[in-house]
DNA sequence: TATGAATGAGTCTTCATTCAT
DNA sequence: AATGAATGAAGACTCATTCAT
């Protein structure tokens, strides 16, 4: 979380290294977004946080898009596609769930998924393709993926009547907090004790809202 | 220089403007910053937006940035003041949440303040003073108030004994949920049918699991 | 032709002149287009020329592009519309033929159509918008109306019999050489004593050849 | 580094590289001026034409510039250099302009010197070294050539008595406007049938307009 | 009070050139 | 001899801000 300058102690020019650029640039760009927004980072702040000069980001990105696109890519779309597969035909719903909710706030406490989902909420106006891919890709394909559980829990009893669709928005609600509170505000001395059990805590209160449920569709 | 208005004879009657322009431009401001976030809305939109020239807004405002923190101060600051006082020192807890709740749904629904939030959330940073200002007066204001009347329903055997600082953050989370999805991400069929129920359910869950709570601090 | 740089003495940092402005830019570009060409004039180079900022180019132009297109406008689009009309109808060919030559070496002596059609000579293929407009309305309008010039004079015997194609083509060249010589070469001691008695005597030979055409289409 | 050419077994083939590398550098060179002119043609698009990369280039060139001096040395000095020896001092002036109109127009349609004639013609003025040698050399001793013919004619009496440096810079236009017409503007129907045809009955306009030439000088 | 012409620092991006390997 | 990663100095264009009018 500390910003490291690499250059510090370059002894030479430069140095090859064709492999380890692209992920220095995009470590110096996940930090520079995050530091700034999408629009406010300049290619020069980020040049400077991986240590080259702009002239070299260009090597590896087209353009500060493509280089925002990748860090979606990466750190988002690569890994969401990695863990869902086949989870909606599961039969136990809680426990589907309850993965479910582990595998996204493992994401979402990640500082770059944090840091992304950021800075998308906020410019995505500006940026219809991004906006648009992380509609489709990450937002409504957790949500239909809840949803779908929850309405067979209900079908199944094992959950209460509730309406699935707000119900599993207030799931991703828990999450996306954590995306808006994380790092940016604790200027106070509010600061999360601990983010990970904090959302366990509030994962129960859902759940048992849930299951409690009189609320009919 | 202006043209009278023909709807009516009141003599001088543009004297109004004098108090009307700097409320004409922080509209026009509110929706160019809606339009397009705070970086990428220029001094030219907002001009365009009031109908007036740029060198006009520097009459009223010092800068962007005046600008932009009139605009919280307007729509949050003093509204959020005008509506908690001595709320939390109410008896009747859950009726105080729920009212809790109404108001701030009230707020958070509006169109003014979604915008506010969401281009603090994301370009915060940049903006230290404003950041400072929204996490302690707005985000920790309402964490405290909502803790206390949990804490106080939790001690009264009202409500179940939850963490309340995880349940008050969860009744957060509902509300920027709607902050985060409002106009950006429907892409897809998915279009929030009508927020206010929406939240209404979710709601419903929430005091649900809350009353229901066998989670211990 | 001297580069005069009018900001010399300005006493103030800027004056009001919504009038003259685009004016003087468009001359001092017409320098700089003319030291450099089109791909090597900065707008640094056409600013500094006009005494004011890079900034205020842009307040009259949309760009580069812009800029240049107005100039060809200015000075070959609407003075060539302006001189032909009707003429292609006239039944005194070679009367018609000599107008025409007056009026396209007026146009090609002045120093503004050289420096733009070397200009647009050279680097067309990078500007094909640019090309495509003085191909058709400056290349091809001229190349018409002394072809069908000629052929008419050859029809009526006034003329010899050459292929009226070749012939247009041959007095455009006239003019086309004044376009490469003009200023650019004369580093030498070669000095074109008089370009306009010069171009009376070439067309003088060309009349002649065409006169006592045995070259049969 | 190179797998040996299958075709023949000639052990250590590539030593015929070291020849062969510069001229395939200045080939590429050749192709990437005539698409995008001096300016806009990279060093990166040369050396791609050149099937290498651009750090080889400076191997054997200096700089860009000193590749299109190299080009115009071996294109158009070194032939120019070949074909005229002599030549002035011909007695039969009539078929020493027709051998002059050959050998010029067979370089003039090379693709070669109608490149870089317009690219000099475009951006000389960025290579004062170049405009001059292009001036003086090719230029003036193609007009000299031309003027002492025409002027030895008329004092025959085998020409009429024009003016020898106009006639001469007729001569010389005629040349220019292919290079000039070659393959930029043909955007209509304009489509110089066949560039030699055209250029042989132009010539013997001229030839015609100079024999019954009655202007004087 | 309002204008709008002008500024100039700053942005993204390109590209000739260098140089360790 | 050849590479190709890296540089850094431009270049076109933008925009918050100023200020004479």
């Amino acid at each position: 979380m500390e910003i490291e300058n690499s250059t510090s102690a370059s002894p030479r020019k430069w140095h090859r290294r064709k492999q380890a650029r692209p992920d220095e640039i995009s470590k110096a760009a996940l930090i520079a977004f995050a530091q700034k927004g999408y629009a406010a980072a300049t290619m020069a702040d980020i040049a400077k946080l991986a240590g080259i000069t702009k002239g070299t980001i260009y090597l590896y990105f087209k353009n500060k898009e493509d280089l925002f696109n990748a860090l979606v890519r990466e750190h988002i779309v690569d890994r969401l596609a990695a863990h869902f597969s086949g989870m909606e035909n599961s039969e136990d719903v809680i426990s589907a769930i309850n993965h479910c909710f582990d595998v996204v706030s493992d994401m979402a406490l990640t500082e770059e998924v944090l840091v992304l989902g950021r800075v998308i909420t906020a410019e995505a106006r500006n940026f219809p393709a991004i906006a648009q891919f992380w509609g489709a890709e990450v937002i409504d394909s957790l949500l239909d993926l809840v949803t779908a559980l929850l309405r067979r829990g209900g079908a199944q009893g094992t959950l209460g009547a509730v309406n699935p669709e707000a119900a599993a928005r207030l799931c991703l609600a828990l999450v996306l907090q954590e995306l808006i509170w994380h790092p940016s505000f604790n200027v106070g001395d509010r600061e999360h004790s601990d983010p990970r059990s904090m959302m366990e805590l509030q994962r129960a209160i859902i759940i048992q809202g849930i299951r409690a449920a009189q609320v009919f569709v």
